[in-house]
DNA sequence: ACTCTAGACTCAGAAAGATAATA
DNA sequence: TTATTATCTTTCTGAGTCTAGAG
């Protein structure tokens, strides 16, 4: 079935039968109106007067309060999402083929309830019933219900603050730490396996440089028509690599090209070690461009393998390692104990802008940068012309302090320097902020900071340099690190 | 030993909403 | 001061990873 006709018939199953004979073909129909509808009801909800506004964000309180929690080994503990999606139009990234299917409402009878046993059991709404209810403590979620477009399971689950969600999270870093001590031995044995006499380990090996060196993602089969046509390491296709013996100077590049998670653009041109770059052009013998380019590896064999190489090792591992470590190493090399705050502060978002662009984490560049930017600049104008005048009143006040050699004209001099000094170093903060914030344009910074920078380590920096972890971490991260803030003091290493 | 699938969990960027900065 | 705008925070839910178990 073709994107469009899927779209259509899940459309009709919603129709009545009277509908049926009016609407015969989709394209036929105007939409104007209904998007006119919402636009509309949208704008009357943001113009309703405050006391209105007041009163909603009051209701949407007390749900938070009744429903946003639960009692875990006797701890009440925030939930993530405590509420069912509502139904609407599916979207999906990039080029989904499911685009435009109705999500369908959830109704008490999809959910299954998870509780303990002997715990109050929360009640169904008035003249309905959950589909079960289970007490099944080896799993964390609180209910689930089956999602009509991929057919797949959604979850009621913690949040990040919570213990058991902290407690995963440490656990997380501690095997990448552990990784730190085997990674040497890994490497060796990898570069050894780029010349093996089975096509599988080479195969394993160079796709294992990849994950290390490029920090790709393991790159698991995916249903064809199911989804958005993205890739990571294992099954990446010839079409998406390119091989150069010698582009702008450098040996040996690989140029990368694909869509990874989320339709996220991969491109990236890399110089590799020879014997990769050998490989690989074996790998592509006699293929076509949609063939596998790793035809006898899969995530399965490779997370079985690094398995073998250390208890808890999987794909995923390198990423988290070497985030982390790059943060680390980044730290150490841009910070400086006698920059000030906002100095340090600037290095700290360096570094992790550098893990955030190993690590591809992009966004689109907001709808204000333009306009921002010109503020800024305007901005920086404005303080060299400052400057400038600043200078000229310099030097008069030097003229004039040697031709009347008085104390007055004198501290005049040293008056007009301080400023000179002072306007210098706005100007060059400006100026820092602005590479920053160009920098910055297309890096999405969250995604590592959140899921891939052990957080123990930005903690021991604060703490080493004397800047307050608020500064680094707002209120929500910081709830959701707090097993780290507790944890690290200054001289915590990765 | 393998493939296939279901299930459970982490990780992902956009959009909405709240707050701070600025005119 | 207040209204507007820029920026930061929170919410949302889709898209991955990885494991276990059946056949």
């Amino acid at each position: 079935m073709s994107p469009f006709q899927m779209k259509f018939t899940s459309i009709m199953m919603e129709m009545t039968v009277e509908e049926k004979k009016i609407i015969k073909r989709l394209d036929k129909c105007d939409f104007t109106e209904i998007h006119k509808y919402f636009v509309d009801k949208n704008e009357a909800r943001k113009a309703l007067p405050k006391e209105e506004k007041q009163k909603l964000k009051e209701e949407a309180d007390r749900l938070q309060e009744e429903f946003g929690y639960c009692i875990l080994d006797g701890h009440r503990e925030k939930i993530g999402n405590f509420k069912t999606e509502p139904p609407g139009l599916f979207r999906g990234r990039g080029d989904h083929p499911k685009m435009g299917m109705l999500k369908k409402r959830i109704m008490p009878e999809d959910v299954i309830i998870n509780c303990s046993r002997d715990s109050k059991i929360p009640e169904p709404p008035p003249g309905h019933k959950w589909k079960e209810v289970r007490f099944d403590n080896t799993v964390t979620w609180l209910a689930s219900w089956t999602e009509n477009i991929q057919n797949s399971i959604k979850y009621i689950m913690l949040n990040p603050s919570s213990k058991l969600k902290g407690e995963k999270d440490w656990q997380k870093y501690e095997v990448a730490r552990r990784l730190k001590g085997v990674v040497d031995k890994i490497r060796f044995q990898y570069r050894f396996d780029w010349k093996s006499r089975e096509m599988r380990k080479r195969q394993r090996a160079v796709a294992l440089y990849f994950i290390d060196k490029l920090a790709l993602r393991a790159g698991n089969e995916k249903e064809e028509g199911e989804t958005a046509d993205t890739v990571g390491c294992c099954s990446l296709r010839v079409e998406h690599i390119q091989l150069h013996h010698e582009l702008d100077g450098q040996e040996h590049v690989v140029e990368f090209d694909f869509l990874g998670k989320d339709c996220i653009r991969y491109y990236n041109k890399v110089p590799v070690e020879k014997p990769v770059f050998k490989n690989l052009q074996l790998f592509m013998e006699n293929k076509d461009p949609g063939d596998d380019l790793f035809d006898r590896l899969n995530t399965s064999t490779l997370n079985k393998h690094l398995q073998d190489l250390m208890d808890g090792l999987t794909a995923k591992v390198f990423r988290t390692y070497n985030a982390s470590i790059t943060l680390q190493e980044q730290l150490k090399a841009l910070t400086s104990a006698e920059d000030n705050i906002a100095a340090k502060i600037l290095s700290y978002n360096r570094a992790n802008r550098a893990v955030a662009i190993l690590c591809n984490h992009q966004r689109a560049t907001p709808k204000t940068f333009e306009k921002s930017m010109q503020n800024l600049q305007t901005k920086i104008d404005a303080k060299k012309e400052q400057l400038a005048m600043a200078k000229q009143e310099l030097k008069r006040a030097k003229a004039d302090a040697k031709a009347r050699k008085d104390v007055k004209s004198k501290s005049n001099v040293d008056k007009k320097k301080k400023l000179l000094a002072k306007l210098e170093e706005q100007l060059m903060k400006l100026c820092t902020q602005a590479t920053d914030k160009e920098e910055n344009k297309q890096v999405a910074l969250g995604t590592s900071k959140l899921n891939y920078l052990d957080p123990r380590i930005s903690v021991a920096w604060c703490k080493k340099f004397g800047v307050p972890v608020e500064k680094i971490y707002n209120k929500t991260q910081r709830e959701k690190f707090a097993w780290a803030i507790d944890m690290a003091d200054e001289e915590f290493e990765f």
